[in-house]
RNA sequence: CGCGGAGUGGAGCAGCAUGGUAGCUCGUCGGGCUCAUAACCCGAAGGUCGUUGGUUCAAAUCCAGCCUCCGCAACCA
């Protein structure tokens, strides 16, 4: 019989730094769902890999003094560690450096080439010339290169181009007749709304970034990060190349799994390409939450990053995943807490499930010597869980389909918790009193470990760790812990359990946390110090250009009164200040909202630049610059002169 | 009027497309039990459902305005 397959796909993801917990995240989660699939006795392809081209990593190998290729090889070991530790079990790895993507998304490029869909035109921006970037009008500070400051100019880069306008009807047509396409629901319509606004034809290939696959019909050019990157999806099943076979079995996938902020690449700019290469579209896209941390995004240069290494280190594998499928619903945002963290773990996994394990165990030990005699008095006590039990596919099922993992998963614990409840109410301690309740006693012993054989054959999903900890202890074998046993209450025959090490362990939550707290600071207290050294001789290194005396003539620094000044409306960090310059009023608007309250400055004298080319800000035209010392800690402070005369000349 | 999301007992969330008992988890308090990982089970307290007005017999739920918070965008001349 031919089994039914499920393709699943994480995002690649890009190595130019170690993984954190976000992307922990998203391929636990699609690794619970392709474990469950798998459980179902469905055919399943996992798959994940890397996107490893591109400026960024060109120039964070520049810096580390590697190759690209180096660079990104050194980094995708740690990736694969990562993912051997948190039990991923990803069926395939790709990395968009293989030479078999690489070819194949050469034949992919041209192909559409071929069609029409790709064309020659040019990239119009701001170009600089040593950072050989293009910037947008809208990304240049002080209209000069962001990262150098240097002057950029309007150039015209040669480029091939996807004519993603030619999609904007079909794509519309393919949600309106697939609703499911785009999940959660409530992001079709930014998707919409996104089309509806005019889609650009998209830029796919670039002269100036050298890290990537050569255009093999002009090989100036490199293929830019979309058709390279979404491709890795069909390339990754053999399609155009002989590496693999199994694109005819895979494709169509049935959910990619993504960040909410790469949805858009996966609604849009994949399904339009895979419409002009005439393939299947892929059923599902996902775009998940994100992990966030208190205060805020998740962010390498915060430094507030969530080492999922040292979670797991602490807490164990099983208890991380746990936190990361259950806490926050599938699609929203979440927060991670180290409390919230340890909160679960106690409560659901020690406190409930592990002592559930422990104290059925330790009950058949200590009443029977570890074996359960074969003589049954069934009670009606023992109809709920048995329903509960019975039903739990169904429901499991239903969430998982849906993507709403936690529900799922918390469907499974109401059995553990209906398990811990049946204990009080058939009160076995009392049963064990009177010989004549022997049966009784046993029934309901039985009914607990195979009631918990219902939670560990489906748990198998989500802490493949933890259930053969359980199996052992309770004495499932493996036949025992299959989908198809879970249709009906009763499939044990014999009970023998061998009571072990708990499995789950509580934590001292004021302990850890102190602890954490402790590490923490250590921590920070050594990236400080590395960071001072780092940035004492960066100082050195950062030479100002030096610039002739007829240079800084050019700039007219006088002393100016602030008459009035009040806050910019709908603006955070504006302030428009009204200066007497000596001769008149002028309007100077400022960015130091943050710092200063209007009235701070009203009265104040301050030194302006006087000859500064206007510019309108918020509506207003701002006719020169405040001048302010940028404090170490990242504030602004404005130079007041307050015994100066407005009008005199500074310099 | 830039775009979007959100405001529900101490904390975190559900409920809102199909108005009619405000539900869950954690925490707090009280009780029970002793098989178990100071765990488990039961019960209680605690909410003007951001605000104002409207529709309605009836609004957390529908409509309008307002306030606040959070992302993104914009914005430090």
């Amino acid at each position: 019989m031919e089994r039914k397959k499920f393709y699943i796909t994480t995002p690649i993801y890009y190595p130019s730094d170690n993984l954190h917990i976000g992307h922990s995240y998203t391929t636990v989660a699609c690794d619970a769902l392709a474990r469950y699939k798998r459980l179902q006795g469905y055919d399943v392809m996992y798959l994940t890999g890397t996107d490893e081209h591109g400026q960024k990593i060109q120039d964070k190998a520049a810096a580390a003094g590697k190759t690209p290729k180096q660079y990104v090889d050194d980094i995708v070991v740690g990736i694969k560690e990562l993912w051997e530790l948190l039990d991923i079990s990803y069926d395939r790895y790709i990395r968009t450096t293989d030479d078999y993507h690489v070819e194949a998304v050469q034949k992919i490029f041209k192909q559409l080439y071929d069609k029409g869909d790709i064309y020659k035109g040019f990239y119009e921006g701001m170009y600089c010339k040593p950072c050989e970037t293009f910037w947008t009008a809208s990304q240049l500070v002080d209209g000069k290169c962001p990262d150098c400051g240097r002057d950029v100019y309007a150039a015209k880069e040669d480029a091939y181009f996807f004519k993603l306008s030619n999609y904007a009807d079909r794509l519309l047509k393919l949600y309106e007749e697939n609703p499911k396409f785009i999940q959660p629901e409530a992001r079709k319509n930014e998707m919409i709304s996104f089309i509806n606004q005019g889609l650009q034809d998209l830029c796919v290939s670039r002269t100036t970034v050298k890290w990537g696959i050569p255009v093999t019909f002009d090989p100036d050019h490199t293929v830019y990060v979309w058709v390279d990157a979404l491709s890795n999806y069909i390339t990754a099943l053999g399609y155009e190349n002989d590496k693999y076979n199994d694109y005819d079995q895979y494709w169509p996938a049935d959910i990619h799994m993504v960040g909410k902020e790469i949805l858009r690449f996966h609604t849009i700019i994949w399904p339009a390409m895979l419409m002009a290469l005439d393939l299947p579209l892929p059923k599902r896209v996902f775009g998940h939450g994100w992990l966030l941390l208190e205060g805020g995004k998740m962010s390498k240069s915060v430094g507030n990053v969530v080492d999922p290494v040292v979670l797991c280190k602490r807490y164990g594998v099983d208890a991380v995943r746990y936190f990361l499928l259950r806490e926050v619903p599938f699609g929203n945002d979440g927060v991670y807490t180290n409390e919230s963290l340890i909160a679960r773990i106690n409560s659901d996994l020690a406190n409930d499930m592990g002592n559930l394990v422990s104290r059925s165990a330790a009950m058949i030990e200590k009443y029977f010597g570890g074996t359960l005699p074969a003589d049954r008095e069934a009670d009606e006590l023992d109809n709920e869980l048995i329903a509960l039990c019975e039903g739990l596919t169904e429901k499991t099922e239903k969430y998982m389909d849906d993507l709403s993992i936690p529900q799922a998963l918390a469907e499974i614990f109401k059995v553990v918790q209906r398990a811990n409840k049946y204990i009080d109410e058939t009160a076995p301690w009392v049963l064990a009193k009177d010989e004549s309740k022997k049966a009784r006693l046993a029934t309901v012993l039985y009914n607990l470990v195979e009631a918990m054989r219902f939670v560990t054959t489906l748990l198998q999903a989500y802490l493949p760790n933890t259930t053969p900890k359980i199996a052992a202890q309770l004495g499932y074998k493996a036949e025992d812990l299959t989908y198809e046993t879970l249709a009906k209450f009763g499939h044990l025959t014999n009970v023998t359990v061998q009571k072990g090490e708990v499995i789950f362990p509580r934590i001292d939550a004021a302990k850890e946390l102190a602890a954490i707290a402790k590490e923490e600071e250590e921590k920070k207290a050594a990236r400080e110090a590395a960071q001072k050294k780092a940035e004492e001789p960066a100082a050195e290194e950062e030479k100002v250009e030096e610039i002739t005396y007829d240079d800084f003539a050019k700039v007219n620094l006088i002393v100016g009164e602030v008459k009035d000044c009040t806050a910019v409306p709908k603006s955070d960090k504006l302030l428009n200040l009204t200066i007497w310059d000596g001769k008149r009023e002028r309007t100077i608007l400022s960015g130091i909202h943050e710092w200063y309250e209007p009235e701070d400055l009203k009265g104040h004298k301050v030194v302006i630049v006087d000859n500064l080319a206007p510019r309108k800000m918020r509506g207003f035209v701002s006719e020169g610059m405040v001048l302010s010392a940028d404090t170490p800690d990242g504030g602004a402070q404005v130079v007041f002169v307050d015994d100066m005369t407005p009008g005199c000349k500074v310099r």
